[in-house]
DNA sequence: AATGAATGAGTATTCATTCAT
DNA sequence: AATGAATGAATACTCATTCAT
């Protein structure tokens, strides 16, 4: 164990104790990020929650963004549901269940969401993050878009690239929409009329 | 009591000079928000930029936020074009220039964009505003999506509200992935393939 | 007219203009140090209140504080009036007198007081004249007294200095808690138990 | 929402050291506000004559008015010293011992009362607590003087409240000019000479 | 003399991070 | 590993006073 490596060790939990205290400490940061945002939160008010010593806070952490990180890493945020389809399943409904599970997704999670979007404006680190989560659907998505255009049931004409961010950045809008009340429509109705939306955009045909 | 009289008195701009000095303060904010963000900009740094001196700042605005506000409103972002359009003009070519001008604006003003985005994570009122900017966009969609489905020439199957926002989602989207850099295409091919995008999916007929 | 005479020289008044503005200053002074004290006091609400520009001010005084010597000194606080009696009045009578006129010219100039009070608090000079207006009254009442003593009318085993200062005292007790409303008696009442009090403190004999 | 989460954290002496760290701020509090006055009172002077670090004065106070109100708090200022006397004490006695007390205890606690007098003029809630210690020591003469009327042996005339606040006035009075070193009489014969200006005024009879 | 803008020193307060026990 | 106190850098804001027209 050299001295670098010891720099900057922080407990990890190897007792049953301190693993307790380090989950205590990732879900009280969540609940004051999600209620503060994360520029708000302090970190008093994790420790308060997490029922933890103020300077605990350190024995796990050694910082603010890095708890940060782990409460993001410790969130399953999958927006994507595109694969575990069987391969024959019809696409119109492959589309459809990746809809709904971005909608429910996005529902479930938005509250750390938020803080995300929130970290992302002025850590870039984060930033690039969110973009990955939200290109690794859109890559889905072309993936996709190349088949049924290859299979000849979606317009040709169209650049698989472009086509899937901006679909993919629509569904995520409404998302967004659904989620702070603006929507008049119930996410079933959202899912039906993206998907509408989706297969009429790219003219998918029935095969 | 008369608490005008208590309120503070600030230059109004009753002079030629008072006018330039609150007008570069405005600019020299506008440069530094784009440059540091609006957290991380100091009040200091605005007066530097604006050859003022530190003082002179709350001659004119009470507080960073204020002179946000103003850098906003002083900013004209109308995202918005659809309106000034001939009546007869051909559908597909009002959804293409109000794409090319969304794009257009996006780019042209990227840099406060961004920063109003980041205070809008924390300040409900420039949230608020943001989110009026976009539906005054998607109203705009909505209304002349509605008149196409009344003349028969979209599909009448949709929700006007779920489509004009689905799909200034995806434009904005798509506007913020050109700006940052991450497009393969350039403006005018997305210009191009995002109107296909949305005559596809309200199946606009040419009339 | 020398350099050193100039350097603080500043508009007397010599134009009917220039006497007006000031004037409208010191009184704009006297009013806003009575409504907001001389610290909360700002130089811009005085000059709101005297209707004058901002920077003319300091064309009149070189401070605040100067400007506040001379609401003082504008003030005609003349606590003491035992002398144009005539002076084979009772002395009963000069007592009720001067304690009347205490009282009155007390309760008349209770705003401004209590801003030299304030003042009186931090800055030494201020502190000096207030006592020294205190002391002229107590000054008075010594030489009385000893009048009194020497005529074998009052207590001769009192301390002229201490009888003089202890009931100049009481009365000025009494004359704030007039001012303030915390007592229950009227002025005249006031006057009446005042003077009964000091005629039997110094057990003064009708001569 | 709870509330008093969000509340700001402060040392409340969990420990030894916080409990001193308090004090010393409390106790250096009152040096430079002695010294220097509220008004010139800077934080950063507290803290180093605490001998303590900027930042540790915000564990423990809020604000310079909090510590200031501890400070008045922590200093026990009694002027009051009637009651436990003895029932059959002659009251002359007990006059004497009252003023005593009082002009003991005002010059032990020249220094802060000074400062207290400063806050009182521009803070309502310091100005009430003085003003209610005044009032103390008056009720507590208007009481006797009472009694002492009922039994016979002092004016039946006088008002007993305007009595007591007068009579407590002058002491007050003769307290500050002892303190100022104004006084040519020592505290001894200040006493001697307010007790028999005090038992005159109301003239006490030896029962 | 009038006007109103320019100047900048002075300070309270926050809170992430470190440290001693 | 736990605890809670100690530390101090960073900065927004006030307002008396000066200055240019």
């Amino acid at each position: 164990m050299d001295v670098a490596s010891t720099a900057k060790r922080r407990g990890t939990g190897r007792t049953e104790r301190g693993r307790q205290s380090r989950q205590q400490l990732i879900d009280g940061a969540r609940t004051i990020f999600e209620r503060d945002g994360f520029l708000r939160a302090r970190i008093a008010d994790i420790c308060d929650e997490a029922q933890t010593a103020y300077g605990s806070f350190y024995t796990y952490f050694v910082s603010k963004e890095e708890i940060f990180h782990e409460v993001v890493d410790s969130v399953e945020i999958d927006l994507l549901r595109l694969e575990p389809f069987p391969e024959d399943a019809k696409p119109i409904e492959r589309i459809r269940a990746a809809n709904r599970h971005y909608l429910e997704t996005y529902q479930r999670n938005a509250g750390i969401l938020r803080v995300i979007m929130q970290v992302s404006t002025f850590d870039e680190s984060v930033s690039q993050t969110r973009i990955l989560r939200q290109d690794e659907f859109a890559r889905a998505i072309e993936r996709r878009t190349r088949i049924y255009q290859e299979q000849g049931i979606a317009d040709a004409t169209l650049d698989p690239w472009l086509a899937a961010n901006a679909l993919g950045g629509m569904v995520a809008f409404i998302a967004e929409k659904l989620v702070s009340g603006d929507s008049p429509l119930d996410i079933d109705d959202a899912v039906d009329q993206l998907t509408k939306l989706w297969s009429n955009a790219i003219q998918l045909q029935d095969p």
